[in-house]
DNA sequence: CTTGAAATACTACTACG
DNA sequence: CGTAGTAGTATTTCAAG
């Protein structure tokens, strides 16, 4: 084998792992705008994503096809105003459990699937064993919720709600 | 005027009124199931949305272009895999500011926007003034932005962060 | 006011260079 | 990756419930 065989093999092993450490490096500058583009606006059709990225469209299909394929892009799909639909509250819970067992996780993250608005469920560190945040219409309807379900949600010691009085800042964008 | 047409005018009115508070309820059964579509899966073509929801192609995409006409659907957007874009952390933040002035608040919430990966940052009632949420790679990115970022956030007493051991819910999906 | 059928314009998709 | 061609779709028009 020669020197300069040696010397590519080492540089492409190289590449192999700087993709595999991050999947957006092997992205080039086209496609990170097509992931840009449709972030914002994947309505737009394949001709218009083609010409604002200056790829003819077939070129351009076969690369959000890729894109789809490989996972990166995991879905399209309609956001709804959640103010539109009566749901214009917000409210983020921190939750402890009253035992650390496996059982008592599993049967809370069970659970909590089915709270009714609820958006978003996660297991963290520190002072909470569950951070969730939950979508309703108003603080009635919260209060209702709070009531009929939060508090029959299984092996709960605490929660502690946090009302969102103001969105700052609210989007499924990624910093590419 | 006949008591008949007072009466009338009576339940338009009440009509109206609940449209206003929910105007979730001014929609039919196929709206309904056109967003229900839409919002697990935008990509599919208008013709086989139409089916789905056993309307003709035509009507299904007045429906769909009124839909987004009066905002109730958002934007149609790409969601991206945070994991494959080299982004699996997720951080929980709740700040606490220095002084509750008008002019406190507006600083942080404008230094707040330029965060890297922050995807969420809402003003909350109860012991933190913001909740943020923040994607990173990892610990040590996390750590970077940390030193780097968040500490340099203008009036800034406490942050607290809430590392996200395990992502058991995460939706844009809507209660309809 | 909304629907559905037909016609047109445009787009997605395929094959090939 | 791009060009050209085909198949299918979106979109308009219009008639009818």
């Amino acid at each position: 084998m020669s020197a300069t065989k040696l010397r590519k093999d080492q540089k492409r092993a190289v590449a192999v792992a700087a993709v595999r450490a991050d999947p957006l490096q092997s992205l080039d500058r086209i496609d990170r705008a097509i992931l840009r583009q449709l972030q914002t606006d994947a309505s737009i059709s394949n001709v218009a994503l083609a010409a604002r990225v200056k790829l003819s469209a077939p070129a351009c299909l076969r690369r959000v096809e890729r894109l789809k394929e490989s996972g990166l892009i995991q879905a399209v799909v309609a956001l709804i105003d959640p103010k539109a639909a009566g749901a214009g509250m917000l409210v983020m819970i921190g939750v402890v459990l009253d035992r650390s067992t496996p059982e008592s996780f599993a049967e809370f993250e069970k659970a909590a699937q089915n709270v009714t608005g609820c958006m978003e469920c996660h297991v963290v560190t520190g002072e909470f064993d569950y951070f969730m945040t939950i979508r309703t219409r108003d603080s009635d309807s919260f209060n209702r919720l709070h009531a009929e379900q939060l508090l029959y949600l299984p092996g709960v010691r605490q929660i502690r709600s946090f009302m969102v009085l103001k969105e700052i800042l609210s989007t499924t964008k990624f910093p590419l």
